[in-house]
DNA sequence: CGTTCGGTTGATCATCGTCAAGCAGTGTGG
DNA sequence: CCACACTGCTTGACGATGATCAACCGAACG
């Protein structure tokens, strides 16, 4: 049960070996949402949630109504990592039906006190949230439409990709028009003209809820991707010791 | 010599007392650069580098030549958080001159691994600057020229106001048109025209590198100006607990 | 004294937003 | 079964925000 939570957290390990006991004796409560529902509200204090299942967005309603999408989480995010110290200063609404696996507040805090090498994968995580921000950033301030969209879908497929959820080219990615449109700091309108000049230009559709990549190449570099932006935090050095002296990761 | 780092992780703190006194041990190398000079390459690994005096920018230089301003450090800022871990993402350039004091990498690894409190501190330092991108991801996506040169501007006043670097409703802000522009994601010369309107209007006026704030009220209306995305992560009840048992806390 | 850098201004143009309307799919209640 | 409403997608017309291009000015500097 918590096995998915351990094996996210050790994406940003090494996690020591107490930890992860620890970890695995917590009970978590699981817990379900609608499309459309709201997962994490602002102002909410962070228990360590986990995105099991599903795809969501985290944003932020502006005072005029306009809202901006900061992010989009997958399988396997923590996704209140804003609340961690905190009131979360943005909201977590489910995409797509999620599942979010939740650590109890005191628990939590019982244990960031007892383990630093889980304090150290947090920090990671949130380092690691800070750069896909400044690749967002880049988006909104300096490339274009077709740009941004281009490496909004390269975003997406590529991490579902690593994590296995994505075949043939397909991965999901049930937002609506209005979400791309908020997600990139355009007008629906303009997001509509936008999808179908990559349809009509043979490099990515998307259909149903469903992503289809078409010419990997072309929207990489439209889009002027780097995964590197999306890489999990670790420490090269201090991950590959870790493993040496703690074999056995538990794989994703 | 190092009082003013200890302080600066204080803001961030609690940090318990044995952290205070093997900082204060800690060899510091104080660098000064001049504006213009790059502080922090690309790729550089984190060595905990905090911004002593002047001011410097968070940026990146993308293939094409352009750049986008992830953020503006002030003195007590640490500056290479990003690379904590890994390699930065991003550069720091000094926009005036500048000191630096910097822990050596071998030392400040030690300390992290010794001292939990410390790490946390870093974790809350990186979970301010993700906040504060936050907001910088709204302005360059929904907010018009106008408001995120107010938003910039409410922030850069603000924020050394709170350090005591601001009087008579003026603080330095030694940027170049061309700097205000890529950190808000649009040309210079339209910069231009909105810095003539803030003047018009009476709200602000930027000249020989001091930002004067006209009209604070009208000017926070405009930007949509929130504090709160530049307030130090603490968590408020911990800190408290903390002052409590260890009274003083080194005044910044 | 020429060069460079930053600021200033105007003219023109493109990207993108707004408004408006129509269409398809879906669910709902009469 | 059929309006009806609702949501999301699509399209066109129009306009505004902001980019680009070009030129000039003033100050600093070698």
């Amino acid at each position: 049960m918590n096995r998915l939570l351990i094996a996210s957290l050790d994406r940003f390990g090494p996690l020591r070996e107490g930890v992860r006991e620890r970890l695995s004796e917590c009970a978590l409560t699981s817990q379900t949402f609608e499309a459309g529902e709201l997962v994490v509200p602002v102002g909410e204090r962070s228990s360590l949630r986990l995105l099991a299942r599903g795809l969501a967005v985290k944003q932020s309603v502006l005072k005029d109504g306009a809202r901006q999408i900061f992010g989009v989480a997958a399988p396997g995010d923590l996704i209140d990592l804003a609340g961690l110290f905190v009131a979360t200063d943005y909201e977590v609404r489910a995409l797509a039906p999620c599942e979010v696996r939740k650590l109890g507040a005191r628990e939590f805090r019982a244990m960031l006190q007892d383990h630093a090498s889980l304090l150290a994968a947090l920090c990671r995580a949130v380092l690691t949230e800070a750069r896909a921000q400044r690749n967002a950033m880049v988006s909104l301030g300096r490339r274009s439409a077709a740009a941004r969209t281009a490496n909004l879908f390269c975003e997406i497929y590529w991490r579902q990709k690593t994590l296995g959820l994505a075949k043939d080219a397909r991965c999901a990615f049930p937002a609506v028009q209005g979400d791309i449109a908020d997600a990139l700091g355009l007008s629906v309108v303009h997001i509509h003209r936008v999808l179908r000049g990559l349809r009509d230009d043979g490099l990515a559709v998307i259909k149903n809820g469903v992503l289809q990549i078409l010419d990997w190449e072309r929207l990489v570099a439209l889009g002027d991707f780097d995964p590197e932006a999306f890489r999990p935090q670790i420490d090269e050095d201090e991950s590959a010791a870790a493993r040496r002296s703690a074999p056995l990761g538990a794989g994703a």
